[in-house]
DNA sequence: CGGGCCCTTGACGTTAGTCAAAGAGCGTGG
DNA sequence: CCACGCTCTTTGACTAACGTCAAGGGCCCG
């Protein structure tokens, strides 16, 4: 079985480094339970702690002024969160909620802030790790602008089956209200584009997804959105 | 006047460091040049450098294999991006082109891994550099999530203006269509969404826009769309 | 003066949000 | 064991937001 400090060992932030340089920071880490919708942090709060999950998940969201929460990342297992404030010793840009059970390791800042000033080796991994969520939001942005809500939803199952061609089937990791403000749409949205996937093979039974073909999917989802629909009409015709 | 020299100092990346840090770095740059609408890097190309922007307009970009493009980021004068897969010796996540005649301070990539192994403190900063990279991405998804065009137009005039309060003229920096694809829309959208914000109080004529009541518009963006038509009849009631 | 580009406008279709309601699953308490 | 209330999810009807296609005006530059 796993220990904390094993699925700590290969969290992002950890990942490029030698043991022996993240062992001392993980060490000082406190194990914290969170229950389904407990909050972590909100946003704006003053950052105190880099967390790691060990297990659950945990939803990052921006809060509007009015009252509307837009979900910045949905993380689990050997993700971390919170370390771009902590280390700067900032405020937290996003609120952290657990949207399961959900352990962590929280590690205090100013424990990371001195061992980053120490280590150059574990400074260069945290960059890298930036660079990695910095990618992840790229990805995202790059959907959210030129792709329908259906070919998120199509990019978001690809992204969980291991296949890469043929059937396959994929449990939904989480309910569909958080699945649908990942993909940035409401639940009643979400609901509708499951059901545009159908002809492309697609079926959604509770939280189980079967896909007849990925390849036809992967076509899908990279698809021009202004020719769906006359490539619609074409393919039924 | 202001040489390469003191601009590149001035950059996201090197900020946060002392100059004597940054100064062997950034003689080991050359000033490239890049005309309007040229590409300075591909997507998906072998990372060869870090950019630092003297002068001009660059966007970043995703390309779909559909042939959209998405508007990932548009940098000025002491602006740097490559930095991310120079760093990690990866391709290029985005595409970068000039949209203005444009004056570069090109670093090699090798230039940079060496002194950053060499100097925690560079590392340091390309961290912070990366986090706040981090934030902007974030705010874009908070935006593209939650407002619709038009509040998004009204946030990113009032990123232009250094009021807080009252009246403001503003200079649009570059063309519509670049501000479309940069806010998520087509430039037919950005013409229309613009008009949606005469009530408000702004007027835009050819690249200049004026701003009667920065409040008044601060509180649009704000809003939740939601409420927006509904707040629209009571207003004009 | 002609061509190209940027920008705008109109007409129309698609996509997604809103509001309301109802069905499904689930745990609790009677 | 069943009724009840709760939350999650789906559906329908309607509206708003945005994209697409097409056309036209203004402007710069050769």
């Amino acid at each position: 079985m796993t220990s904390p400090t094993d699925i700590a060992l290969q969290a992002q932030v950890f990942r490029a480094v030698p043991k022996d340089h993240a062992m001392p920071l993980i060490a000082k880490g406190v194990v914290k339970e969170a229950g389904r919708g407990a909050s972590i942090h909100l946003q704006g709060e003053r950052a105190h702690s880099l967390y790691i999950i060990l297990d659950g998940w945990v939803k990052l969201y921006r809060m509007s002024p009015c009252g509307s929460e837009a979900i910045v990342a949905v993380l689990t297992s050997e993700d971390n969160f919170g370390e771009a404030a902590a280390i700067r010793g900032e405020s937290y840009a996003t609120g952290a909620e657990s949207v399961t059970e959900t352990h962590m390791l929280q590690i205090d800042a100013h424990d990371l802030w001195t061992s980053i000033e120490q280590d150059p080796v574990l400074c260069r991994s945290l960059l890298s790790a930036a660079i990695t969520g910095n990618r992840a939001l790229v990805h995202q942005l790059e959907q959210l602008k030129s792709h329908t809500g259906a070919q998120r939803i199509a990019d978001f199952l690809l992204g969980l089956c291991k296949e890469e061609t043929g059937e396959c089937t994929v449990v939904l990791p989480y309910d569909k209200v958080l699945i649908a403000g990942w993909l940035g749409m409401k639940p009643e949205s979400l609901s509708r584009a499951f059901r545009r996937l159908a002809p492309y093979g697609v079926k959604i039974v509770k939280d189980r997804a079967t896909i007849q073909s990925v390849e036809r999917l992967v076509e899908f989802a990279d698809e021009d959105p202004s020719l769906s629909w006359s490539a619609k009409t074409c393919r039924t015709n």
